[in-house]
DNA sequence: CATTTATTGGCACCATCTGCCAACAAGCGC
DNA sequence: GCGCTTGTTGGCAGATGGTGCCAATAAATG
């Protein structure tokens, strides 16, 4: 009685792995992201991703509760591993020093493809509604991340009004840094245009920094 | 031949005017506002509201293009007045000066109610997605007027990246206070609550500052 | 009143997304 | 292997979101 674990026998099959799940999602992601950068993303019907993904659209539509969201697995990754360098940023220094040092594994961890298709989406994000509101709301999701980074090395609470605005005032700066990179990728990615990014958000905090 | 407008004697049934247009969509506007704060926006039906409205189903899709743009028309309202207040901004105050003498007639414009129903539609957007998603791209639209009225202060460029990024790291800090201030007016709202408005600005505003 | 143009509402239609259920897959003890 | 239990899948029906098309009507002019 000790155990949680040891109380249920766990009968019956059992339920696949979230990684399994997430890995699943990704897939579907960039088959619909690919769709979405050839025909548009009004164009491409669930059935036709389902297809292309080779599930079902029904389970398809069980992976995904909107056609924008489809390209939620393929941001969020990238989100997330920048979420992770921002957690390592260490206390002594500044932002973008901490980036020049720990942005390069960000890059190396996904594939050239993924990076590729990241940037396309961004791009798309500026004609077409749906995929903005979804863009949107997942920056919001990182700002989230960054406060939460933010309210510890202040030793704040989350809640705090500096910390929120201040996450704020950065989540929009890696935004326009962000917005500058894929539009400037726009035809083929090359190694500099990427490592420009790290330049571009260093720009942009000082652009921060200026208004007083 | 000198004049376009000679040139068409303009027979038939004129087009409304595009006030008249406005002040439909405002109108319809309100009505679904109230049924979403009332059933939440995945409970009410366009059929719902159009009836609400007075209109065919058919006339409300015309008139918009998704359910929830109907939030639209009351919040662009809002926006367009801070807009207004902004632009006449004069070059040798602070901002927060300048809202302190502004800012009353702003509130005196509306109505009781359509405030009211505006700070509703606020607090709505957290719980409910596709409200989220409208509301952030109407943000967006504050930000880029923020940005021409900052570009000329600066007498910089519109795509500069200074004036860019304190566009929007001045959007980011309107957005917290405003969300601050509608979840204070939760229950009723009182002048006090709205005049805190720009002293929840203020705040922001400065922690905006001691970061740096 | 006839003509001309704009808006409206009704209908058919496709796409999005959900609930329900039968089929099947994957583990377990025997 | 066979049952038993549980989780996932796919198919089908159906509600809702949203658009194109067309007849009806409204508002102007002469």
């Amino acid at each position: 009685m000790t155990d949680v674990a040891t109380e249920k026998p766990r009968r019956g099959r059992p339920p696949v792995s979230d990684e399994q799940r997430q890995r699943q999602r990704l897939d579907i992601s960039r088959h619909a992201v690919r769709l979405f950068a050839d025909q548009g993303v009004a164009a491409t019907s669930g059935e036709q991703i389902a297809q292309a993904a080779g599930v079902s659209e029904r389970t398809f539509w069980r992976y995904f509760p909107h056609k924008e969201s489809c390209v939620e697995p393929l941001l969020t990754k990238m989100v997330d591993a920048f979420c992770g360098v921002l957690h390592d940023w260490p206390r002594e220094l500044e932002l973008i020093d901490h980036l020049r040092e720990a942005y390069s594994p960000l890059l190396d961890a996904a594939t050239d493809e993924d990076i590729e298709a990241v940037l396309a989406v961004v791009r798309l994000t500026h004609g077409e509604r749906a995929l903005r509101a979804a863009y949107l709301m997942l920056r919001e999701r990182a700002e989230n991340a960054l406060g939460e980074v933010l309210a510890e090395r202040a030793g704040l609470a989350r809640d705090a009004i500096e910390v929120r605005v201040q996450a704020a005032a950065m989540s929009a700066v890696l935004k326009i840094a962000t917005d500058d990179v894929a539009t400037a990728a726009a035809d083929g990615v090359t190694r500099e245009t990427l490592e420009g990014h790290r330049e571009q958000i260093a720009t942009a905090l000082r652009g921060l920094s200026r208004m007083l």
